[in-house]
DNA sequence: TGGAAAGATTACCACACTGGTATGCTTTAT
DNA sequence: ATAAAGCATACCAGTGTGGTAATCTTTCCA
């Protein structure tokens, strides 16, 4: 399936929804209620989004939550590895060094080709985009044939 | 961490290794050696493999598997699919129907731009290009720099 | 034609991770 | 001082993954 998680999904969510109301601070109860998720749930994706520095919160009476940056500035890839860690798909890729099967480390830098593109697509997606859904329109899938795949790739 | 599974990267290990062998039919014992696997994961592995069209397996005495195809024709997609099921970022892209919180909806079709992208590199990537580790080569990080963003999105 | 070689199928289990929830602590404005 | 609000921690159930074994079926060949 190649998913991420749902708190990842939910950390996209809260950013939305903060997105939208600018730069407006906004409680933890404000924002359960614009996303549909719990408090408790809510307090845990906030953690994460806190220590990311993707969100800055302010404590005590009156604080609340607001975006670190505009939404222009906030990378898909920058919550995805808030959520789940570094993107990596195979494990050599996080760590080269601990290869428990040794045939495979001939395949680990071909990996990290795919790796990288993976990483580079997720970094020039920004939460705009997908905010404002521009991808999909510019993106019709008989846009792009398999000839085009060095031109992809040597860009 | 986005990762795949570990036996989906040891899909692609018996892959690459059927590869090396060319159109010689290979047998469960020669596999394991040749990849470090058990026997008992091999077989899981096999299957999957098989039952995706990717290895062509014969019964019976002086049986064994061979690639179905070139390796130039087998997509990393192919192999993740086989795995993992469908690529699917959020439950939304699988699905569209069954969302439990309605207000991410709005977001589902930003979310299949960004899912629509990663297949298109995936399918784009074949079992030959990993192999060869030609990707690494062609994709120097500085290459891509974020005022192609666009031009990535749009080619 | 029977036995050996080889793949196919099924089932089971331990472990880790994810998602969800609750409880109590600390900070800050008024 | 007190109430509002975020912070930290801990716990638990369900699920998925990876690993392994036991048994069945097919095919070749002596």
């Amino acid at each position: 399936m190649l998913k991420i998680g749902k708190l990842t999904d939910y950390g996209i969510l809260v950013l939305d929804a903060l997105a939208q109301v600018g730069a407006v601070k906004q409680s933890t109860e404000e924002l359960a209620t614009a996303t549909g998720l719990t408090v408790s749930t809510l307090r845990k994706v906030m953690k994460t989004l806190v220590d990311a520095g993707l969100v800055i919160a302010r404590r005590g009476a009156h604080g609340g939550y607001k975006l670190a940056r505009s939404p222009q500035q906030i990378r898909i890839l920058d919550v995805v590895e808030a959520f789940e860690g570094p993107v990596a798909l195979t494990e050599c890729s996080q760590s080269a060094s601990d290869c428990e099967i040794q045939s495979s480390c001939s395949l680990v830098s071909g990996w990290m080709g795919v790796n990288e593109l993976l990483m580079q697509i997720l970094s020039r997606v920004t939460l705009e985009d997908v905010r404002q859904q521009t991808l999909s329109q510019h993106l019709p899938s008989t846009l792009l044939d398999a000839n085009q795949r060095i031109r992809l790739i040597n860009l």
